[in-house]
Parts: structure tokens; C-alpha cells; sequence
DNA sequence: TACGCAGCTTGATGTAAATCAAAGAGTCTA
DNA sequence: TAGACTCTTTGATTTACATCAAGCTGCGTA
């Protein structure tokens, strides 16, 4: 396994991409086994064997690319399958009776969306690149039948849609009792811890959605996450530059956050 | 199967208890097993056939009875059991690190909590009964062999959970987006399909916890729960009697909710 | 290189709900 | 049946954030 070199790599997502040709750790490689994947412990971090795991690949259907702005599916649809993010940015959104957009997450690379289609049969979100993507598509019923011989990965997917209620009752938390400097602070804080995971710094991040999606978020308006992330900027707790943010005071970002876990 | 029986008993929970001795229907019988429970259709809606279901009967630890106050699990103990509502209220909650209690569920006869506790293997929330309660535990390592002989048991779970999520984000939208009209409008109407579902009445409820737990779960103070309920009391929208509602006007209730979903 | 446009910032003003404060209602118990 | 609770209601005041309203800034493109 060549899981070592994503450890490792810093900057990854930030820097040039190293050589494109024939790279088989590349994410934007369509062809890669989940076998090779380097996302592989952060997506399906469980104990397989190789077989088990040459099984899996052959119901994935490997490297989908989306354009900016496409759709992976759209609330009401048929639910067919989870998605994992391999590059890119995915949003999940629902829209209320009057139209507006209520997004309810952002999906990083190495992560599983769509779960919230088992019920009911159908996708109750929409989701959309918010650049320029590529996914994983695993068929659920062929999944199911799948998990049935491998216990580890019912256990896996029961894990992962508890952890999604975990996160999603945490959110519930902010936007309940938080203001919007403690909301916000807690973004950053989410979004740095999320990059460490994928071997990225936490330090430096890039802040992949605008300042409107950041608010529909979080229940805050354009101008107020303005207001906020600028002041964060001011007393030094952040360095701006656009969609860039660089954590400079850790500790003073922790303390605005008033971080519960 | 007795379940007709609930599905025309319109007003149990608030009238007089039926004759207690005997009746194998009764939600505070402890012996009964899930063949017989008339919440099965609800608790377990799943086509298993009875030699099935008394497999299932044998690792649920059916009919542990609570105190109003009492802790099903706290955050962070070892998971090891989902739980079912038999009868009685039981609410979830995190608490933040400055002590503060944020509700993140309140549970009805038939449905099923803990599941936030699959992931990582301890429990996000505490559960505390609201009055008294009695609850069917199932230990989820037993229920997870067994779902890999049943599949629609392991579907009936993916389902659950998947719902939670898809409940938890509804939730999100109404914090996220909407007034304290909007918030409590919604919130009474959720009780109410809930209600009929039990085979309850929809139009008249009682809501079993208090104003502070209403606000604390839709992140709004006692005083903006009580000015906005007595509102619609006063515009005869609703009637109020202390934690009895009887809805007067749907209609209205629903534009004031302005209802999505 | 300038035009248009979407996204971001900054300032002035308004408002829904929070906070502060105190009194009433319901329940428990001694 | 009075006293001590807790829960709920009602009123006055404050405030964090939304809303309204212009200017910016950066980027694609013509």
C-alpha cells in the first residue's frame, strides 16, 4: 500500500500538481483501485483483506468528473447509490417551499455523501460540485447484498451514518445557541481539522464555498460572515487573502470558538 | 396480530388507562413480546414472518421501566444498545462545554434512539425520561448478527438511521431560516403526524415536556415560547391548556408554519 | 484595456428575539 | 392550608444580527 505518501504531503491540494502523467496515487486517475486509492483509510478506513477489497472495486464505479456547478443528483430523485468525494468540493442542499437554498453540508475528498437517500427511496437533498469534482459511485442494493458477507462493511456504513447524525446534531448545537463570531470560528476550526485528516495542513486552508454558502450554512447573512471573518483578520486571529485563510493564533481561534469537542 | 386495536383508539394516552390487569396489549406490560406489541407496526415495520420475530424476541430485553428523570445512557458511556419507546417520553441532549444543555431529540412510543452512538462506540447524547417511561433495549452487537441473516432487518436499520439524518436536517433548515412563529407552528404540527401516527388523535395533543425544553430545542428562550403560543392561542389558531394543545385551525397552523415538507 | 458581472466589503438603520425583571399559577409536602 | 418549590406568563429594555444601500475588487471576455 502506498498510503504513506499521503501522510506526509503537506500542501497537496495547494501546490502544483506533481507530475500528471502516469501517477497512480492521483486522485483525478480514473482508472485507480480503491486498492491504490490514497484516500483509502480516510473512506473506508476498515480492516479488508485484498480480496474483500477487490470485490468492493468491482461494484464502484471509479472517477466520475463533474464540471463546477453540476449536479450529482437532485432532491427526489431515485436513491441508486452513496458517493464518495475523490477530488473536489461537493455541497448538499434542500430547497424550501418558497425556493431558498438550505445547504446542509460540504463534502471533502475521502468523504461519503447521498446517505441520507436510504430512506424512503429517494435523495432528500440535491447535491452540486462547487468546482470542478470527481466521485465514487457505489451502487446501494449491490452494497447491501455485498455487506451481508462482509460484516466489517455493514459495521462501516452503520458507522459512518451515525457519525453523519453526530455532525449534523453538532451543527443543530451551533445554530441553536452560537453567535456568529463563535459559528464561524468553529468553520474554520472544522474545516482545518477535516484537512489534517486528508494529510493537508490545518494551518493553511482555502475556504472552498463563497461567503453566501458560508452563511446559508450557518444561518448567517453575506454580511455578516464579512463583517466577522474581517475582524478575525484584524485582531490577528486569521490571515485573509480571498478564499485562503492561514490559522495564525490556534489558541485565540479555539477560545472564539468556545469549543465543546 | 391486535393491532387494529391502536389503529382506532383515538385518544389513549390521555383518557383514563383501560382496565390494567390483564390486557397483553398494554404498553406498560412488561412479559409482552414484539408479536404482540401494538407499536410493532411502527417500532418495527418490517415484513419478517413470526419465526423471525421470535428470533428477534430473544435479544430484546423488553419492558425496563424509568423514572420521570431518570438516565437511559450519558454521553460518552460504552455503546452497546439502541433502545425503543414503549411508552412515555424520553429526551436526548449534549451538553456544551460551559454546561449548557442542548436538546437534540424528543422520542415517542414506537420510535428508536441511541443510534448516535454506533460511531466510535459511545453514545454523543444522554437520554432522560421526561415522565415515566418504559423502553425495549436491543444489544446492538446481537441485533447486527442477527440482521446478517435478516435483511430486511439490516434494511430496516440503514433506513433508520438514514431517516434520522434526513429529520436532523429538517431541523437544521427550521433553526438556520425561521422565525419563532415559524419554529413552534412547525414544531406543534410534527407532534401532531407524529401523534397520528400512533393512532393518536391529530388534532388534540399534549406535549410532554416543558416551554424551557420546547425553546432549548428550537433555539429559542421560555419567554418568546410562551408570548408565541399564547399568540396563536389568542388568534385562535390553537387552544391552550397548559401543556394540552387542541389545533383549532390546520390551515392556519400550516401557513404559519409555512410548511416544506 | 475596458466592459460587465458576480462576489465581497463597509456603513447606516431597523427589528425580532434576547435579556432583565417581577408577578401569577400549579404542584408538592409537611 | 401555608409555605416553598418550579414553571409560566407578561412587560420594559437592549442587542446582535438582518436589512437596505452603495461602493469595491477581481476575473472572464470581447
Amino acid at each position: 500500500m502506498l498510503t504513506n505518501i499521503t501522510a506526509k504531503n503537506d500542501n497537496l491540494a495547494m501546490s502544483e500538481p506533481t507530475v500528471k502523467s502516469v501517477d497512480p496515487t492521483c486522485p483525478h486517475n480514473k482508472a485507480i483501485s480503491c486498492l491504490d486509492c490514497r484516500l483509502g483509510k480516510i473512506c473506508l478506513p476498515v480492516a479488508l483483506n485484498d480480496d474483500d477489497i477487490v470485490e468492493l472495486d468491482e461494484i464502484v464505479k471509479r472517477g466520475r468528473m463533474m464540471e463546477k456547478g453540476e449536479h450529482l443528483y437532485r432532491a427526489n430523485d431515485k436513491f441508486h447509490s452513496v458517493f464518495a468525494v475523490r477530488s473536489g468540493y461537493i455541497k448538499t442542499y434542500r430547497l424550501t417551499k418558497d425556493g431558498e437554498e438550505q445547504i446542509t453540508g460540504f463534502y471533502f475528498p475521502g468523504e461519503i455523501l447521498g446517505l441520507d437517500g436510504i430512506n424512503q427511496n429517494s435523495y432528500k437533498n440535491s447535491a452540486k460540485a462547487l468546482e470542478s469534482a470527481a466521485v465514487c459511485e457505489i451502487p446501494f442494493n449491490r452494497f447491501q447484498e455485498l455487506s451481508l458477507q462482509m460484516p466489517q462493511l455493514q459495521t462501516h456504513f452503520f458507522q459512518l451514518m451515525s457519525q453523519e447524525i453526530a455532525e449534523d446534531q453538532l451543527l443543530i448545537t451551533l445554530l441553536s445557541k452560537k453567535t456568529a463570531q463563535q459559528r464561524l470560528a468553529t468553520f474554520v476550526l472544522t474545516i482545518s481539522a477535516r484537512n489534517a485528516a486528508r494529510g493537508l495542513s490545518a494551518m493553511n486552508l482555502r475556504l472552498p464555498m463563497s461567503r453566501t454558502e458560508m452563511g446559508n450554512f450557518l444561518g448567517l447573512t453575506v454580511e455578516t460572515v464579512s463583517r466577522t471573518m474581517n475582524r478575525f483578520a484584524k485582531e490577528g486571529v486569521i490571515a485573509l487573502d480571498q478564499k485562503e485563510v492561514s490559522i495564525l493564533d490556534v489558541e485565540r481561534l479555539r477560545l472564539l470558538a468556545n469549543l465543546d469537542q
